[in-house]
DNA sequence: TCGAGGCCTTGACCCAGATCAAATAGGACG
DNA sequence: CGTCCTATTTGATCTGGGTCAAGGCCTCGA
């Protein structure tokens, strides 16, 4: 097996980044040259990794856990904007400061590349730059198809967008299965779900009760989630998508 | 005036491309090239200048006109993603087929890059590169902007938005006057508003006609809008925001 | 000048989801 | 074990915005 194999992004060495950002073209001279930059940070569930305006002095990929990334209005309604789970990036090569609020939900660990090294290389290995593009790329797409479920989806079908889209990404980090019966846990609270979809937690609470009583999920305890079919649950989503697009 | 001066992005030469993607640090045997490849695509209102998943040949700018990015539910829910005014971006270099509909709101002209030939050139030339990183990095904080108005915002607040979002890029390409009294054409139909906001038509009638008898603006026509005080109307839209960023 | 077809506005009513208010269920920790 | 604390569920009620329906107002073409 080389090591340029089609893999899980976590199965290509300990550190995401590899895969993410350099492995499609990986060379050993570049990953010496990431070595030398690279260190670890972690964080405790609740901290706040960074606020919106803050400097950063580097950018790193989720090794472990799960952060959010939200915006707040003065008078306290908050949205989320994105989800931190292990491989993705955090942090905007090419720009000095967060935009937004980027909380760790569970205990996380980061690998980190200092900044300014990290951006030479870039601006040197035309496929790292070409990379980024597309990771941030995928980010955009994210953030779109996210655009059509604020706006147009009933909760329930909110609800059911936001369980296959955690389903779907955890069976593809772990077994690559994305069809069929899936289990995972949740990794948010009611109200982080809430904040998610534009919703109150109450909402989230009892969609999630309808959604359990009519068999559509599982539940065993209120965070272990047993998808028994899948594809019931993307058509619940409302999504026309087939399932697919592993890598 | 050397041309690297700091101008609106449609100041500088008729193609807007030239600021956008190049200019920061263009230099002429780049402009040369990217003459070669350049031609020009017009649309007409109405048109759909590409389908979702349609191959796309080419890089383009808007020159004139504006153009929206939807996608749609099988069942006939649409949810606009973008809005595509002139020195806006349409493509995706580095994808190949294009990801939602894109539709000409009113005649279009658009200067296209043969792909790729462009994309050969971004990989060649670093500084395209991180300038087209840079456009997507914008392009990705105002999809995460606007899923703030989506998942959080009244219909009153909705509404101010998008007229201050139209108010403010129409203000910065003119005059570069952010504050204060602002005169625009409204470029969108009810109905395209709704599909922006995640409302229906009859409730985006509705809340102009309330901002229209509260003064937050006037109205002559149907499309002709005068701001009388821009401060007020980013206060309706619930920003905090200063009312900045040009450039 | 008239009529047709798009847009847009306005009214009446309804319902999905918000809000307010308890009650319950787990943990963590002594 | 009991106690506290937080997360969650569930119920009752309210309301913002959706839905359905009826005109109004342009513009364009005959």
């Amino acid at each position: 097996m080389t090591k340029h194999a089609k893999l899980a992004p976590s199965a290509c060495g300990e550190c995401p980044i590899r895969h993410r950002a350099v492995c499609s073209k990986c060379d050993a001279d570049e990953l010496t040259e990431l070595e030398a930059i690279k260190y670890y940070r972690s964080y405790e569930a609740g901290q706040t990794i960074l606020w919106a305006g803050d400097q950063m002095g580097f950018v790193g990929s989720m090794v472990s856990g799960v952060a959010t990334l939200t915006q707040t209005m003065e008078d306290g309604r908050t949205q989320m904007v994105g989800l931190l789970l292990p491989s993705d990036f955090v942090g905007r090569p090419g720009r000095d400061s967060a935009a937004y609020n980027v909380v760790a939900t569970s205990d996380v660990v980061m690998c980190c590349f200092r900044k300014s090294p990290f951006e030479d290389m870039m601006a040197r290995t035309p496929h790292i730059a070409h990379r980024l593009l597309q990771m941030t790329l995928d980010e955009l797409d994210a953030a779109r198809e996210w655009m059509l479920v604020l706006g147009r989806k009933t909760a329930r079908e909110k609800i059911a967008s936001l369980l296959s889209i955690i389903a779907r990404r955890d069976a593809s980090l772990g077994l690559g299965v994305a069809t069929g019966r899936v289990v995972f846990d949740l990794p948010l609270t009611r109200e982080a779900m809430a904040d998610y979809l534009g919703l109150t937690l109450e909402t989230v609470s009892r969609q999630i009760s309808a959604l359990r009583k009519d068999g559509v999920i599982v539940l065993d305890g209120k965070r272990h989630v047993t998808v028994p079919d899948m594809d019931r649950l993307m058509d619940e989503a409302g999504d026309d998508n087939d399932g697919g697009m592993l890598i």
